[in-house]
DNA sequence: AAGACGAAAGTGGTTGA
DNA sequence: TCAACAACTTTCGTCTT
């Protein structure tokens, strides 16, 4: 290979053409990349949607286990034997020098962002660490990240808080129950409140980068309730039921779906003989008492009318 | 005394003129 | 930009177990 590759040229030139379906995004490193032959074909990609859904599932397994912790004070974590491992190819030295030479994570993007984006997708990194997030999560957050960058949203807000941010997009559409609280317990950010910070960046994003977020299942929840306060499996299968019905007659609309959740296990917890309390329910829930009560309340009016037959 | 209940006032976000 | 609005929280007093 004797001719020298220009930063931002295209490295393809002179190797095999990629199959398309060997192109994958790299949301890390900002390109996209030739996993047969491991070149980059395209750097300064801020996201490719069609690409990186078309993952396959058995992909999709194999990168759902987040990895060894990178380290997050170097900026640069060894970008190409990462790719190297990723993709399992030894990539041809001249991708190597241009993925140094591109300061990693930032190629085609230059100065301050270039900065700002290295900072944001460490922090991602270690958000979903501390998390236990699967990979293709913190990857998808890493996606938002780079395009809400792209688009001059990051200007001026807080790294961490719009990091956190896209780490809670990334939740919400893998479906994921994490709640903001959780988020916000292992990042600093720069205000008081950062619940309240961060659930404006979120915001923003899902509106300014049309982000399209599930609306989010009350059972989701119940598990994660359930287990929390050391209840058993029929009490969870009890809670579902009664979410279910709840439903059924329009209980969920425009609710907080933590709320009701809560309000199902509390109830199935009574119905089953475990003496939980609102408040023991509430504070593992992300509600307060008065919620759980409010929702079980108006459970508590559908069951009546329907009778017994609701068997819980 | 602790838990459940409910009323009242306050908060932050959404919607629509 | 402002006001009305819905959902939730905070606070607190009163029952119930």
């Amino acid at each position: 290979m004797p001719e020298k590759n220009e930063k931002g040229k295209k490295a393809g030139e002179g190797l095999p053409p990629c199959p398309p379906e060997e192109i994958v995004y790299d949301p890390w490193l900002g390109v996209k990349i030739c996993r047969k032959y491991g070149y980059i074909i395209e750097e300064g990609v801020i996201s490719d949607d069609a690409e990186w859904r078309a993952y396959t599932p058995e992909e999709k397994q194999r990168r759902s286990r987040v990895g060894t912790p990178l380290s997050v004070s170097s900026p640069n974590y060894g970008a190409d034997s990462m790719l190297a491992r990723r993709y399992g190819t030894r990539l041809p030295q001249k991708v190597t020098r241009l993925i140094r030479g591109s300061g990693f994570a930032s190629a085609g993007v230059t100065g301050n962002m270039d900065r700002n984006i290295n900072q944001a997708l460490s922090k991602i990194k270690e958000i979903a660490a501390s998390l236990g997030l699967p990979d293709y999560v913190a990857e998808e957050a890493a996606r938002i990240y780079r395009e809400a960058a792209a688009r001059g949203l990051t200007r001026g807000r807080s790294i961490n808080a719009m990091a956190a941010a896209a780490v809670f997009a990334a939740c919400r559409i893998h479906n994921l129950p994490y709640t903001l609280e959780d988020i916000a317990k292992v990042v600093d950010t720069r205000e008081a409140d950062p619940k309240r910070e961060i659930g404006r960046n979120f915001r923003l994003l899902v509106r300014d980068l049309d982000l399209k977020i599930p609306v989010i299942k009350p059972e989701l929840y119940v598990s994660r309730i359930a287990s929390a306060l050391g209840l058993p499996e029929d009490v969870q299968a009890a809670a579902m039921r009664i979410i279910e019905i709840a439903k059924k007659y329009g209980l969920t609309a425009g609710k907080d779906p933590g709320g009701l959740a809560a309000a199902a296990v509390y109830m199935a917890a009574q119905k089953k003989g475990y003496k939980k309390t609102q408040k023991e329910v509430a504070s593992v829930s992300g509600v307060t008492e008065v919620t759980v009560r409010n929702r079980y309340k108006e459970l508590m009016k559908i069951l009546k009318t329907l009778g017994a037959e609701a068997g819980v």
